[in-house]
RNA sequence: GUGGGCGUAGCUCAGUUGGUUAGAGCGCCAGGUUGUGGCCCUGGAGGUCGGGGGUUCAAGUCCCCUCGCUCACCCCA
């Protein structure tokens, strides 16, 4: 048996690993003329910024945190998720506020794999901090809305709820356990006891008779206090007046113990698999004193590169594809020539690869077509011996043209200019491969 | 952590009631084309049939264990 990746995490080989890159790098173009800066953290902490920011209740820490004591005995933690990290990087820094960061980081939870769900995934996000006004709900919430546009995604459902704040959570709390200590013998088996650790979990609950009872019981969107209630209603208005279609759940409960006020998440319709929460975010005022800094208000959300991408397959969109090569060296005159022309066109700025090991001119004729080049250079004998290259497009017709070495450079950028009238590749073409879809070897 | 499905060449898969040297397509390499790719033709390389144990005269085929993949639950992106 050949060696394997690790359960749960897999190799990205070109050209898909071209196609994430491409999707952060649009995230990039993005976030960034927004005023939001690059982040980038450790893919491990002290245990107990995770531990302290999520909860240990939540199944991702209790029992899906890749933990571990360093040779130095220190408890250590592989990244869960992306806010509590920032947060902590905030803390130590302290860069003026507001601040606004995005990040690009691999997230490693012990979960059972299937169907877009890793132990490894990577997410986008953003993380604002500093603001409590919920216009900034708005913006994050659009940016990932925005997002989703420039890919083409368009088979997607966002849902907002509010989880209240310290003034009217824990009355409500009250109120609910009662309810459900009232409906006790209604709820589902794993519930009947559950429910006095974390009621909210109730509500998330897909089984029958738990959906039954929830449906029946007081919904915390309907018992804010006034200050909540308020934004709540901003954060509504201002996704109304950008055009951001939405609904409210009053049963979105984000599992992370740091959440606030509001909370949001995005599902795929296009994702046949059954996780399609493509991006799931909220607001934490509380987050930044629950690590041990002055109360700081905070909002974001965090994306799962590769469920947005099975979303993009889903709804065939997206569909990228790198570069192609502008030339393809064949030299069957020694070598020499290969190693020289290629640094010329290189140093030329041209995308070109060559063959190596000797290979015959069939041999090497071969790789230049699978390379997706423009055109091959073809150097025999006689080329060799007059100081010419033969300039042979191979992804249109037309004759080779022998050109002496001194103006290969500029033959290769006329042939590629002349090649690519129709559509430069890299682009999104639906339906359609763009040259060289073959990709480099 | 729990449950279902599946593990035969690099990839996608055939393989009859267990029966001789395990096949195909694609891909790869070489030749047909003594200097030219994509099409076609010919040939070649490549397999501990996931691993271990058992039943049997005989196991890719049956039984047990194990590992892995996959899908779902829990939870999450």
């Amino acid at each position: 048996m050949p060696p394997r990746a690790p359960t749960g995490t897999r190799d990205l080989l070109w050209p898909e690993s071209w196609r994430f890159e491409e999707a952060a790098a649009r995230f990039r173009a993005l976030v960034e003329p927004a005023g939001y800066g690059l982040i980038q953290s450790p893919v491990f902490e002290y245990s107990w910024v995770f531990r302290r920011g999520i909860g240990e209740e939540n199944d991702v820490v209790g029992k899906e945190m890749y933990e571990f004591a360093d040779r130095d005995g220190q408890m250590l933690a592989l990244r869960p998720e992306g806010t509590a990290s920032v947060v902590r990087a905030y803390l130590q820094h302290r860069p003026g506020l507001p601040w606004k960061a995005w990040y690009l980081a691999p997230l490693l939870r012990h979960e059972r794999p299937q169907a877009a769900r890793y132990r490894q995934h990577h997410q986008l996000g953003i993380e604002a901090l500093g603001v409590a006004d919920a216009d900034l709900d708005v913006e994050v919430i659009w940016v990932a809305h925005a997002y989703f546009a420039t890919l083409g995604l368009a088979d997607y459902s966002l849902r907002i709820g509010s989880m209240g704040d310290a003034a009217c959570r824990p009355a409500y709390l009250v109120d609910v356990r009662a309810f459900f200590e009232a409906h006790r013998g209604e709820l589902c088996d794993e519930h009947r006891e559950r429910f006095r650790a974390n009621p909210m979990r109730v509500f998330d609950c897909k089984r029958p008779e738990c959906r039954a009872v929830t449906s029946a019981a007081p919904k915390l969107v309907d018992h804010l206090c006034v200050e909540c209630a308020a934004h709540f209603a901003r954060v509504r208005e201002g996704l109304g007046s950008l055009g951001v279609a939405f609904e409210i759940d009053p049963r979105l409960v984000r599992g992370f113990d740091y959440y606030t006020r509001t909370t949001f998440e995005f599902a795929s319709g296009a994702i046949e698999a059954a996780q399609n929460a493509l991006c799931g975010g909220g607001r934490y005022d509380g987050l930044v004193e629950m690590l041990g800094g002055p109360p700081t208000p905070g909002v974001g959300f965090g994306m799962g590169i590769e469920r947005v991408l099975v979303a993009c397959d889903g709804e065939g969109v997206f569909r990228v594809d790198p570069p192609a090569l502008d030339a393809f060296v064949v030299d069957v005159a020694g070598g020499d020539a290969a190693r020289a022309i290629t640094a010329r066109l290189r140093k030329a700025g041209l995308a070109s690869d060559r063959a190596f090991d000797g290979r015959s001119m069939k041999a090497q004729m071969k790789l230049a077509d699978r390379s997706g080049a423009a055109v091959a250079l073809i150097v025999g004998p006689a080329e060799s011996a007059a100081g010419t290259v033969l300039v042979r497009p191979l992804r249109s017709g037309g004759d080779q043209e022998p050109v002496p070495i001194a103006a290969v450079v500029d033959a290769v950028r006329d042939a590629v200019a002349g090649a690519s009238g129709r559509g430069a590749p890299g682009q999104s073409s639906p339906g359609e491969g763009a040259p060289g879809r073959e990709g480099r070897r």
